[in-house]
DNA sequence: CCTTGACCTTGACGCTGCGTCAGGGCAGCA
DNA sequence: TGCTGCCCTGACGCAGCGTCAAGGTCAAGG
C-alpha cells in the first residue's frame, strides 16, 4: 500500500495535487489507516495517471471528470470542442505578439497608422512635442469612440496640412501653448484662424461633425491643457463661430441644433 | 466631468475593470463629488485607454504598471521578455492540441504507441478485454516510470508472442481472469508456466529486473486483479521460481537480492 | 524514554482579472 | 412618496494548485 507522497511520485505529481484531485472529485478518497493516512492500492496509480495525462493536454478538471467516464461519441465532442479552445487560445497569444510587436515598435496601439503618421508630420513641422501630445491624446479619444472614421479625418488633416498658408498658422498657433491665460497676442491668433475657417465651404463642416458628448471632452482637453485657451474660444465666439472641436458659424449651429448624431473633427 | 460608466464605455471597458485599475494603482483615484461618486476629467480616459491597449496586448496588469512610466530601455527589455512568454505559452498550447488530438484518435496517452500496438496484438490473439485492461494498467505504471525502457520491454514481449507456444500459452493464461481462487486447474496452468520459464536463459532476467518497489506494485495489480494468482505464485514457489513482476529461480534471486536497481518485466 | 526528522492531516490564504451579487446611498421624475 | 437608474464599498467566485500554519504519527537513534 502507498502512501500519498508514493503515489504521487509514482504519477509524477505534487502532494497538493492528489489531495485537490480528491477534493474536486476525480480521484476517490481511499481508505485510511489508523493513523488517518490515505493508503492507496496499486490501481489509484493508473487512475492518477489518467488524469495528469488529460489535464497536460489541455483539459479542464471539470471536464476531466466527465472524460472520465465518457462514451466514445461524447468524448469526441468534447475533444473537439477544446481543441478549438485552445486554437482560439493560440489565435489571441498571436495577435498579442503583433501587439506588443508594434508597441515595441514603438507606435502607439490606441492609435491606428495613419494618425501616427499625422502626428509624426506635425512634429516634423515643428510643432512642439506638448502641442503634439495634446492633440494625439484628442485623436486617441477619437479612435477609441470611432475607429472607423479615422482614416476620413486624417486624410482630412493632412491635406490641410498640404496648404502652405494652414502649416504656418498651425506652427504659430502651437507656440500658444507657452503663453499666459490673458496674452494679447492670443487675439491675433484667433483672428487668423477665423479667416481661415471662412475659407471652408459650410457643407465640410456638418461631414466632419462629432457625436457632442465626445466634443464636449475634446472641448475639455484644450481647455485643460491650453491656458489661453479660454480667450481664444471668447475670441472666436466673437467672430461669429462656436464651439471648437464642433466647430461651426453660428448660424450652422443653430439650424443643426437638434442633430447631435453627426461626427465631425476635433482640434 | 464623467461619472464611472461614462468614462469606462468611452475606453471600451467595464465599471468593474476600472474600479479594479484604481484597486491596482494603475489608473489615479479621481476627486469625488458631493455624492462621493468618482469624477473623471478627459484625461483620464487617455489614459485608461492605454491602460487597456497594453492589458490587450497581453502584458500583465502588474508589468502595465511599470511599463506605463518606464524609459525606452526598460520598456524593450521587458516587451521581449512578455514575447518571449507569449511563445512559450504558444507551444504549450500547440502541444496540447497534439496531446488531445491523440486523445481523439483513441489512443492511450498514457502509453508510447509501441505499448499500444502490443495491446492490440494481444487483444486481436483473442486475449479477453478485461485481461488486456489489467496488463494495459501495468504498462502504464512501468511507462510513467521506465519511459526509456518502454521500447526495450515491447520488444522483448512482441517477440516472445512471435513464439507459437507463447501464444497459446498467453490464451490459456488469460483465462484464469475468470477462474475461482482455488480452481484446480490454475496448478496446470502454474506447471506450463514454469516449463516455459526453463527455457529463457537467466541472462535474459537480470537484463528485464524493475525497481523492487515498481515491481512489488505490479504484483499487487495481479493479486488484486486476478483471484487465481496467490494460488498461482505458490504453485510456481514450489517449482523453484520467486516473485512474479520480477520473476527469478531462486538462486538468482539470492545472488541478486541486495541489489534493487535492475529493472525487469511485469506479468 | 525522549528527541529528531520525515511524513501525514485539515484549513486557509494567495495569485490573475475581473464578474457578480449584496446591501445601501443619491438624484430626478411622476 | 415611490420608482428607476446610477453610484458606492465589500466580499465571494473562477482554475489549479503553491504555500504556510498548526498539529498528529512513525521509525530511528541516544
Amino acid at each position: 500500500m502507498l502512501t500519498i507522497s508514493q503515489l504521487a511520485a509514482y504519477a509524477g505529481v505534487t502532494v497538493r495535487a492528489v489531495r485537490h484531485y480528491h477534493a474536486k472529485g476525480l480521484l476517490p478518497e481511499p481508505d485510511r489507516d489508523r493513523a488517518g493516512y490515505r493508503r492507496y492500492g496499486a490501481p489509484a496509480v493508473v487512475d492518477l495517471i489518467r488524469i495528469r495525462t488529460m489535464a497536460e493536454a489541455g483539459v479542464p478538471l471539470a471536464r476531466v471528470q466527465e472524460l472520465l467516464s465518457a462514451d466514445a461519441h461524447a468524448f469526441a465532442v468534447a475533444v473537439e470542442e477544446i481543441d478549438q479552445r485552445l486554437r482560439a487560445e493560440i489565435r489571441e497569444r498571436q495577435a498579442h505578439r503583433e501587439k506588443i510587436a508594434r508597441l515595441a515598435a514603438g507606435d502607439s496601439l490606441a492609435l491606428p497608422p495613419e494618425a501616427v503618421t499625422y502626428l509624426e508630420r506635425l512634429r516634423s513641422l515643428g510643432v512642439p512635442g506638448v502641442m503634439v501630445d495634446a492633440e494625439r491624446d484628442a485623436w486617441i479619444l477619437v479612435a477609441a469612440q470611432l475607429p472607423e472614421r479615422m482614416p476620413f479625418y486624417m486624410q482630412m488633416k493632412t491635406q490641410q496640412l498640404d496648404d502652405p498658408g494652414v502649416r504656418e498658422l498651425y506652427r504659430d498657433l502651437a507656440q500658444i501653448i507657452y503663453w499666459s491665460a490673458e496674452d494679447p497676442r492670443l487675439d491675433e491668433v484667433a483672428d487668423r484662424l477665423s479667416d481661415e475657417f471662412e475659407r471652408i465651404p459650410v457643407s465640410a463642416w456638418e461631414e466632419a461633425l462629432l457625436p457632442d458628448d465626445l466634443a464636449a471632452l475634446l472641448d475639455e482637453v484644450f481647455l485643460e491643457s491650453v491656458p489661453g485657451a479660454r480667450r481664444i474660444l471668447r475670441r472666436l465666439e466673437g467672430r461669429g463661430w462656436t464651439g471648437w472641436t464642433n466647430l461651426r458659424p453660428r448660424s450652422a449651429a443653430e439650424s443643426v441644433a437638434a442633430d447631435a448624431d453627426v461626427p465631425s473633427v476635433p482640434s
